[in-house]
DNA sequence: GACTGTGAAGCCATTCACAGCT
DNA sequence: AGCTGTGAATGGCTTCACAGTC
């Protein structure tokens, strides 16, 4: 699985179409045109297909794909054929939150540890999960092989905790602080940005189209 | 506040820029380049003066930009010189931890209602919120005129929720739920689809670079 | 006839590079 | 000398359009 250069809307397209793909084989559907997932998910029927073709020849022409086969290689190029375990940092309302998050799980993602430094929170429980404090991190991410962590602590702490992460070993960092972090070459890093995405929304709003 | 065409990268990075602004200015710094914007936040600084100047010419050349000046423009573009009413519907372990997330409150938007449709919720507290039944959207949009709306239930009923959103008259909406949803035109979208982020970085590690 | 896979064209965002101002 | 604002060049993603296949 080493295709040369996939822009990053393609692998994030990847990720929408496999979960409508998933939907539709729980509808029991067998068969599935660029044209039926285009529509499923809002995008063009040609993008659909070029998406795809970056990595395979996957349909048939004339036909289309095979749900049942589409739905494997799409999970298999996401990296979901297998599970991914998770450590989270912050166990504050967002950091639970995702704790507890069912979808994650659904789609390979184990949440192993919920590390944070309040004194009040460490030893509650969250689910299956009891809260640790942010000494484990290292052991966690040795003993449990974690490659991806969450970062859910405030703007002020989110460089200091990703660092830590990435002295643990961590490969992969989701960052819900609104703050811009950095990591070194090798980590990937993707940020959610809670506010960004309503000021997007002001924006619309106020130059009101 | 009529520019002809923003691409949305722009608009998303005023938004980053305005918060690495505020963080200047409250260490009270007077004056910066855009070069050092552009560190801050981790763009080109071509990139931010060239984002800058859909709007406008804010900056001295020779000198850089006064970073209250530069500040009061952004939110101002932004839509943010003025208070956001939103509601959020679903109050589960999302839904509560954004509605309790001092972050949209510091940026203007408040939240006013959080409606969900199980009894068992109903008449419980979200800090100073009450949740409230479905039945209470129209009412509580027209009274509040809310505009923004927050879709944060499971997928199966997302497109049911957004419906009734648009019939309450919400103009825009944040979709948190792992579906692909319509809304009319006049309405604006956004989706935060919190697996897709995951498993962006799931295909990273897989395709280990 | 229907639909895929794909080179070419089109379009849009980013980067370059420099004139213009302080 | 330093930095902004911007037209031009570049690069990359999306759409077009059609040959190839069933």
């Amino acid at each position: 699985m080493k295709a040369y250069k996939i822009p990053e809307a393609t692998v994030m397209r990847l990720s929408i179409y496999s979960r409508y793909i998933n939907q539709l084989q729980n509808e029991g559907i067998e068969t599935i045109s660029s044209g039926q997932i285009a529509e499923g998910v809002g995008v063009s029927s040609a993008q659909v297909r070029k998406d795809l073709a970056y990595f395979g020849e996957f349909g048939t022409r004339g036909v289309g794909y095979k749900v049942g086969e589409l739905y494997g290689h799409l999970m298999k190029i996401l990296g979901l054929d297998r599970r991914w375990n998770v450590i989270i940092i912050g166990a504050g309302k967002l950091g639970s939150a995702l704790a507890l998050y069912q979808g994650f799980f659904d789609r390979g993602f184990e949440i192993c540890a919920v590390l944070d430094d309040d004194e009040k929170k460490i030893g509650t429980r969250l689910g299956d999960i009891t809260i640790e404090p942010l000494e484990v991190l290292k052991e966690r991410v040795k003993e449990r092989d974690i490659k991806v962590g969450v970062v859910a602590v405030p703007a002020a702490h989110s460089q200091d905790v990703t660092d830590k992460l990435v002295a643990a070993g961590v490969k992969a960092i989701l960052n819900f602080s609104p703050r811009v972090i950095q990591v070194p070459l090798g980590v990937t890093l993707r940020n959610v940005d809670l506010s960004m995405n309503l000021e997007v929304l002001s924006y619309n709003l106020a130059s009101n189209r």
